[in-house]
DNA sequence: AAGATAATGACAATCATTCTCGATAATGGT
DNA sequence: ACCATTATCGAGAATGATTGTCATTATCTT
C-alpha cells in the first residue's frame, strides 16, 4: 500500500485507539510480540523477549503499554498466585471469557460459561449488590505436563 | 517493661496443631483478632489493629502467622486487584466456598455454588487437565455503599 | 514545516512481602 | 521445677514487582 502524497487521507484511527493516544514504535513492538506469544506472560518476561529480539524498549514503557492495552480490553490480565500480573492477547473481540491454565507450562485455553455468568450476577443481585463483576480462573496440569509429572507424594 | 511475675498462661492448645509447632502469645493474638473481624483484611491492617489494641506483635510475625493459618486451611485468602493478600476467618470447617465482596467497604458474604464446582471440574477434565482447581470471587457494591455512591458520570 | 504535547527511558521511589540472625520462650523429658 | 532443645520472635535489611519523576524525543494536528 503506497502512501498517497496528499496529506488528508491517513486519518483512519487504526482500530481501538483512545483519542489522544499516539502510535509509537514501542507500543507496536509490544502489540506484535503479544501476537507471537500464546501463553500468559509477565511484563518483565515480555520485556526480556523484546530485548533478546533486538528491540530496545524500556521496562516502564512495557508496563505502560500493557496497562493501556488491558484497559482498552485488547488483552487479558490475570493475577498469578505470587501477585504478579500476567498478560495475554485474547481472541480478538471475544469479550468476557475465562481461562483454563496449566500450572506448569502455562498452556492457556479460553473458556466460556454462560451459566456461570448468570449465576454470579444472580448471587450479587440477590444479596443487594450492584455493579457486580467477578473473577474466575481454572488451573490444572495439562496432558503433557501430567504425563511427565513424577510419583505423587503419599 | 514490667511483666507480672506470675507466669504467662497462654496454654490454650486449641484444636489441630501440626506437630513441631508451638502455641505462642502472638499467634493467639492473631487468631483471636480474626474472630472479631468480619471482612477481608491485609496483613498490615491486622498488624495495625493489634498495635492499636496494645498487643505488641512484629509485622513479620503477623505475616508468618497468617500464612501458617492459611496453609492449615483455618482462614481464607484472596488476592486483591493490587496484588495484596487479604485474609479472613471463614465459617469454621466449611471447606471450599467462594465470596461476594463489596469493593468499597469489604463486606463479605460466603457463597456456595455446587453447579459451578461441577462445571469448572468438567471444563478441566474435558480438556485433558488433571488436578483441576479454580479461583472464583464476586465483587460489587453492597446496598449501603451503593446508596452513598455519587452520581455516575454520563 | 512548526508547535503542542503524548510518550519514552533511565533511574529513583514505593510498598508489600520475605529474609537474616541474635534473642526469647514454648515443650518435653528429667 | 529445671534444663536442654529448638520453634518462634522481632527489628531491620533485602527483595522484587510496579510506579513515579522529569528531561528528552517523537507523533500528530494545523
Ligand atoms: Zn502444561
Ligand atoms: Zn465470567
Ligand atoms: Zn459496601
Ligand atoms: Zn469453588
Amino acid at each position: 500500500m503506497a502512501a498517497p502524497p496528499t496529506g488528508s487521507d491517513v486519518r483512519s484511527t487504526p482500530i481501538g485507539r483512545a483519542s489522544g493516544t499516539r502510535a509509537t514504535r514501542q507500543r507496536a513492538a509490544v502489540a506484535e510480540l503479544l501476537l507471537s506469544v500464546d501463553d500468559f506472560r509477565s511484563a518483565q518476561q515480555l520485556h526480556d523477549l523484546l530485548r533478546h529480539d533486538g528491540q530496545n524498549v524500556g521496562l516502564a514503557t512495557v508496563y505502560r503499554a500493557l496497562q493501556a492495552m488491558a484497559a482498552a480490553g485488547d488483552i487479558d490480565v490475570i493475577l498469578a498466585s505470587n501477585g504478579q500480573s500476567l498478560y495475554r492477547r485474547c481472541g480478538q473481540g471475544t469479550g468476557h471469557h475465562h481461562h483454563l491454565v496449566c500450572r506448569v507450562c502455562g498452556l492457556t485455553i479460553e473458556v466460556d460459561g454462560p451459566a456461570v455468568e448468570r449465576w454470579t450476577h444472580k448471587v450479587g443481585v440477590d444479596n443487594g449488590f450492584v455493579d457486580v463483576s467477578h473473577t474466575l480462573d481454572i488451573f490444572g496440569l495439562c496432558r503433557t505436563c501430567a504425563a511427565r509429572a513424577p510419583s505423587p507424594l503419599p
